[in-house]
DNA sequence: TGGGCTATAATTAGTAA
DNA sequence: CTTACTAATTATAGCCC
């Protein structure tokens, strides 16, 4: 604790308090990452932070629930020996590897989904480019973010934590759940499905905000969705 | 990393690694007590070491338990949870979320290209669709896997884990590094790189060993390189 | 293995722009 | 609210016992 009483107790402050939260978040993690590659030790932290929207994670959300269920599973896989050979790896661990792909592109859609969405949310109608956008699980990634807004304005409390984090129970910001923005005009705010084989270029809607293309000829590994590196308004 | 190099690369050296686990575990520790008490973030840890009779936990084997359980039993959307306010959350969540789906996309491109890599092991050539695979990529790849197998070969002791962390998963052992089959062929065995516009089939190539048909016009959301779900030999 | 010790690097609370 | 900087504290790699 530079430059202090070295007191360690809690900052009642909430400037410091927020500072200092998030230098030392940082700053865990960083060890982590540092644990984790000078011992070659596979590791996860997710951190809530309840200045934060959403839980601090690394390295990756699909990481952090193989790592967690593996930790469930730890006392079998003590027990369990592994015999490679040959066969076995080219089965055994190609599925493996094929099963955490799976979760991979799970994951990935549905981060693609999300994001699409709120985009679709800044410029104000959906836009669907040649067969790229599955429209039904934009719906339901929709349905499912309305109910968690619900969800959250009838909540009084929610949660915080740290993990090497947990979550900690603390009261619902008011602000969030009584505003009248957005959030409300989800349901109601016009949204158009726009069909457009052409892309080539960028333009802007009627509301000033940029119409990002969708897909990317000159990046093969892209998912074919966004481009790697779009430019948001 | 005092007096050090300051690299932050694996530890070959047995003894070297056990002492800076040791210490950097501690470490952390102390950095998490100090995070949670400072911030008054409620937080856990555990550490799986081999050398001990029983992992270490922080601040308690309940609590460890507890925070677990609530985090797993938390629905997907509130572990990644989004501040519907447009201000907040059209600036800084979404291009938090943006950056956080670009580690993804990285993630499953390497993912993509291991998968492809131990395919073209077993099929025994390289199958290049259109355009489809960044052949300098997986390249890249391969040498990354082959250093992996070396350095797993130069190793002498299973690696452990911290969680949140666990023990890191071995994807060959020494027999198989050692084995003169496709790992070590990657470099020496017959590649070829076929280019074919018409996977709409399947086939086998002379090994018997079936080719899958890579890309998926029918699901939409596929990474357009590998079908969501491939046969696979 | 398990401490001490030390020189050096890294962290960090406070401050200012 | 960041970013940059600084002084003070802490972490730690390498030794030695």
């Amino acid at each position: 604790m530079a430059n202090s009483k070295g007191e360690l107790i809690y900052i009642e402050d909430d400037t410091k308090r927020k500072t200092t939260c998030k230098k030392r978040k940082a700053s865990l993690i960083k060890k982590v990452n540092e644990l984790s590659t000078l011992c070659g030790i596979e590791a996860c932290a997710i951190i809530f932070d309840p200045n934060e929207s959403q839980p601090e994670i690394w390295p990756s959300h699909s990481e952090v629930e193989r790592l967690i269920k593996k930790f469930m599973e730890m006392p079998e896989m003590e027990q369990r020996k592994y015999m490679f050979n040959q066969e076995s790896f080219l089965s055994k661990n190609f599925n493996k590897a094929r099963d955490q792909l799976k979760r991979l592109r799970d994951e990935n859609k549905r981060m693609e989904m999300e994001l699409f969405m709120f985009q679709c949310l800044n410029i104000g109608c959906i836009v669907n480019t040649v067969n790229m956008v599955d429209t039904n699980y934009l719906l339901f990634v929709i349905n499912q973010t309305l109910k968690d807004i619900q969800w959250k304005q009838s909540r009084s409390q929610r949660q915080h934590g740290i993990v090497v984090a947990a979550p900690k129970e603390e009261p619902l910001n008011e602000e969030v759940a009584s505003v009248d923005g957005p959030v409300h005009g989800i349901g109601q705010t016009n949204m158009c499905v726009m069909q457009s084989q052409d892309f080539s270029s960028e333009s802007t809607n009627d509301r000033g905000n940029m119409i990002v293309p969708f897909g990317d000829n000159n990046n093969n590994f892209s998912n074919g969705f966004w481009p790697s590196t779009p430019s948001f308004p």
